[in-house]
RNA sequence: GCGCGCUUAGCUCAGUGGUAGAGCGCUUGCUUCACACGCAAGAAGUCACAGGUUCGAACCCUGUAGCGCGCACCA
């Protein structure tokens, strides 16, 4: 056994073992394994993606839950791999290129931009799978899969072919969501709504029949003006009913239009007439459908204005546009007044501008199997922790929407649709010469919908699908848990038709939101994201493992402080001087010794590790992993190290020999469980001590759990645990005297204790020690010689014996004690005296209160009779 | 507008019917034979508010307010 240096050092201990992990293989799942299958697939990160702490968060859970899988039996795949994240990815290398090349994607070309943006991949791409490997990630590396394997690649292709056969997926002129910085549609789910100051313009437009009267309409797009067909007014509305029918001025872009009546407009917005520009809004062109009206489009692409009968607005971006149709407006006094607004604009999720609804050619789908996934998780074949989670869920499938399913990105699963001389086909390869393809490639949530089986093999998946449980953030509910269900149920990638084989995963974990001091999210613009990589320099990746998990709670939001991962190293640094004092004294081993020659310390730690078993075990089955490693923390530090290590110290250091034995013993037996029990969470730490220990053969990994020990007389050691307990509330009560008395730490002091319990005195020496006290006097009859401070334990009068006393204060303090006594005498008394209590309350509830009773009466008599000798 | 969540010590948060808890911070005392990334003690709370249920409510129910999130609307 090589002895523990001082300090322990997480960098070298974590790369060493996660090395011999990987060259002893012991992440590689056996998908010809007898022992029962548990498996995750990982939610991918993506290919251009860089650690961040909701990664780090994320990927703790997982490997906490696959390594206490291995522990528990199980062949264990966690699936790693990566995603291609099309547009993301796209943007990210063309910034690249604009900044090394000054060339934009246009320039290079389709062919050459792809091939760019592999070599792109090729040498700064999967970084994060590094960073996973320093996190201790517990992955199958060599099954790790990529959105874009040749395979993977040909499974999407043939699912969108299917689907099309199927007519599920359609290709359609329809109003879709479109960023005009990336230059492509998006699906509803890609568009967050952000409030956002605007103005809204009043403007006039002149009847035809009647010059000089006008109708007013409120808009903030006074720049899409040229694009009306229409103005609307709700039917019902009395102001401009008889207008209805009549023809107005178009004031930009000079034309007649006619006024029409739809109950989609609010009469009392603005001033109830709504311009009706089909081309530009979804609303509007909804009341165009509805109505006949034509569609006249006034932007680019590029959200530049197209109309030449404009020319002062012909070219110009659409927000210059806006203030100069403003402009135009009020030159041609068409512009009554503007006010401040506002409104919901919806911006895209990646390019952070704002979308354009627009009218374009694009391939949806009608999702299949929604009754199906609203039932799974509905009947709990699926469960959601939390569950308040499936009601998100279960609201979007009830409102389900048809998916916009292409992307005008090059970087993507090309459209495998094919055209030909009008016709068009569905199909993987090139029907033949004369056959284009289509331009475009498929929104990549299209791809990682089919990721919790497409990443498996014939075997593999015959092993271990469905998976156990899904980890991830509720913030990807629709962009992919959703998607994987419906997925799962569609293509029916099980070993047979029902629901229960078909589902992707059995539970979804959803984890919280990590944010800033301020609760911001963390994002790379704001610069609030701590790197985790360098929290790891500092702390370990244990220490960040263990300090993120016990400020984790399950379904909240995660506020991060540094400090916190302070903690979690702190911790492991406890655990370390904890097992270096062990060893300290002699070799171990971890075999509980005879029930009769256990101290009744260790009795109570042994039963307080019982309960921390089976607190953590219903922890770990609700994911209630800050619940799993605080249990294990009070456990370790509180238990363990200020309790049981402190009083065994007596037997340590004593003379009995095999009471010493039989404490160390102890200890191993503990510590043992202990790193078995965090090893999940600290994966490094305990194996290293695992292994120095030499308590077991082979990783950690795949010994058993801990379980709880199951004593043989239950009611010594209940009386011992009892006996623990009187002596730990007398030491807590005479530490508080010493500090009353000003005694100093470092200073020894004598103590005496007036007791008719005879089993005290084997405890006096444990007693004197842990009061840090140089003499400890016991007996019936003690009567303490000149001033002495003292107070009522269970164990009876305890007394500090001083020289130098202040009565006053010991007086005070005693009045203080007795007047709380006093109070929670009357409240308990009054609660036993009312008759609803006795009547009502169960027995054993009413037993507590008349010993509480007991109890507050003695110390009171105790604490009157001292306060009386001080005179 | 609809839905979900949160509100407990200065801060970050546990606590789901029986006398309010932890860590950090603060105050005090300590380099005591594992640990100053530590040990010991202490101060500090109308458990957001108002009703209700109950012998008893931080906890269950109803409502209110504030904060956050999602969905819908958004001219």
């Amino acid at each position: 056994m090589s002895e523990l240096p001082k300090n322990y050092d997480p960098n070298v201990v974590e790369m060493k073992w996660y090395q011999r992990w990987l060259e002893r293989d012991a992440f590689h799942a056996d998908a010809h394994s007898p022992k029962p299958a548990f498996s995750i697939v990982i939610p991918p990160p993506n290919i251009t993606g860089v650690l961040t702490l909701g990664h780090v968060l994320n990927n703790t859970i997982q490997d906490i839950l696959a390594r206490r899988a291995r522990m528990q039996g199980h062949e264990v795949l966690w699936l790693p791999g990566m995603d291609h994240a099309g547009v993301a990815t796209q943007t990210a290398v063309e910034k690249f290129l604009l900044r090394t090349e000054k060339k934009r994607r246009q320039e290079f070309g389709r062919e050459e931009f792809l091939r760019r943006v592999v070599e792109w991949q090729d040498k700064h791409g999967g970084i994060i799978i590094e960073q996973l490997k320093r996190l201790g990630c517990s992955c199958d590396w060599s099954r790790q899969r990529y959105t874009f394997d040749p395979a993977y690649v040909r499974a999407v292709g043939q699912v969108f072919v299917d689907l099309h056969d199927k007519g599920l997926i359609y290709r359609g002129r329809r109003m879709i969501n479109w960023d005009p910085s990336a230059q492509t549609a998006l699906s509803d789910e890609e568009v967050i709504p952000t409030p956002t100051k605007s103005t809204l313009y009043y403007v006039r437009y002149e009847l035809e029949s009647q010059p000089g009267e006008f109708l007013e309409v409120a808009t903030t797009r006074p720049e899409t003006i040229m694009a009306d067909v229409a103005l609307a007014v709700h039917p019902d509305d009395p102001r401009y009913q008889k207008l209805v029918g009549q023809k107005v001025w178009r004031p930009l872009a000079r034309e007649t239009i006619p006024v029409i009546a739809d109950t989609a407009i609010d009469p009392k917005f603005g001033t109830g007439v709504l311009k009706v520009t089909p081309a530009h809004d979804q609303v509007d062109f909804e009341i165009g459908q509805r109505h006949q009206l034509p569609v006249i489009d006034v932007l680019t692409a590029t959200a530049k204005i197209d109309c030449p009968a404009e020319a002062e607005l012909h070219g110009l971006e659409r927000f210059a546009a806006r203030a100069k149709a403003a402009e135009i407006l009020q030159e041609r006094n068409l512009l009554t007044k503007t006010e401040p607004h506002e409104s919901n604009v919806g911006f895209s999720e990646r390019a952070g501008v704002p979308i354009e609804p627009r009218l374009s050619e694009q391939w949806f789908l009608r999702y299949p199997k929604t009754e199906e996934a609203l039932r799974v998780v509905r009947e709990h074949l699926i469960r959601f922790f939390p569950a308040h989670w499936e009601k998100v869920y279960a609201r979007w499938l009830e409102n389900i929407r048809d998916w916009c399913i292409s992307r005008q990105v090059w970087w993507g699963h090309r459209i495998p649709a094919w055209y030909h001389d009008g016709e068009t086909r569905a199909q993987l390869d090139s029907p033949g010469a004369g056959w284009t393809q289509d331009a475009d490639t498929l929104d990549t949530w299209f791809s990682s919908w089919l990721w919790a089986y497409e990443t498996m093999n014939t075997e593999t998946r015959a092993k271990f699908y469905p998976t156990s449980v899904l980890v991830t953030g509720p913030d990807i509910i629709f962009f992919w848990v959703a998607r994987m269900i419906i997925a799962g149920l569609e293509f029916r990638p099980g070993q047979d038709a029902s629901a229960e084989a078909n589902i992707p995963f059995r539970d979804v974990f959803f984890t919280g939101i990590i944010r800033d001091q301020k609760g911001r999210k963390m994002s790379k613009s704001l610069g609030n994201s701590p790197d985790p990589l360098e929290l790891m320099a500092k702390y370990g990746a244990d220490g960040l493992r263990f300090g993120l998990m016990r400020i984790a709670p399950s379904g909240q939001d995660i506020r991060f402080e540094e400090k916190q991962i302070e903690e979690g190293r702190n911790f492991a640094t406890k655990l370390w001087n904890a097992a270096r004092f062990r060893q300290a004294h002699g070799p171990s081993r971890a075999e509980l010794p005879a029930e009769e020659s256990l101290s009744i310390y260790a009795i109570e730690l042994l039963s307080r590790l019982n309960e921390t078993i089976v607190a953590v075990e219903s922890a770990y089955c609700e994911y209630q992993f800050n619940a799993v490693a605080q249990r294990l923390y009070d456990f370790v530090w509180g238990d363990y190290c200020d309790w049981f290590v402190e009083a065994a110290k007596t037997e340590i250091f004593g003379a009995n020999e095999s009471a010493k034995a039989a404490a160390l013993a102890v200890m191993d037996y503990v510590l043992s469980a202990v790193l078995r029990l965090l090893h999940p969470l600290m994966p490094h730490l305990t194996e290293e001590l695992w292994a120095v220990f030499g308590f077991g053969d082979g990783f950690l990994d795949f010994t058993k759990p801990a379980i709880a020990h199951e004593f043989a007389d239950k009611e010594r050691t209940n009386a011992a645990r009892v006996r623990a307990r009187e002596i730990y509330t007398a030491v807590d009560a005479g530490r508080n005297l010493r500090a009353e008395a000003r005694v100093p730490s470092n200073q020894k002091a004598k103590f005496a204790l007036r007791s008719s319990q005879p089993w005290i005195a084997a405890e006096r020496e444990t007693l004197a020690r842990l009061l840090h006290a140089e003499s400890f006097e016991f007996s019936a009859e003690l009567q303490p010689k000149g001033e002495a401070s003292m107070i009522a334990t269970a164990l009876g009068e305890l007394f500090l014996l001083t020289e130098v006393r202040d009565p006053a204060a010991e007086r005070e303090r005693l009045e203080k004690e007795i007047a709380k006594l006093e109070k929670d005498l009357a409240a308990t008394t009054a609660k036993l005296a009312s008759e609803s209590f006795i009547g009502r309350a169960p027995a054993t509830v009413v037993a507590e209160f008349r010993q509480r009773a007991q109890n507050f009466a003695t110390r009171l008599e105790q604490m009157r009779s001292a306060r009386d000798r001080l005179g």
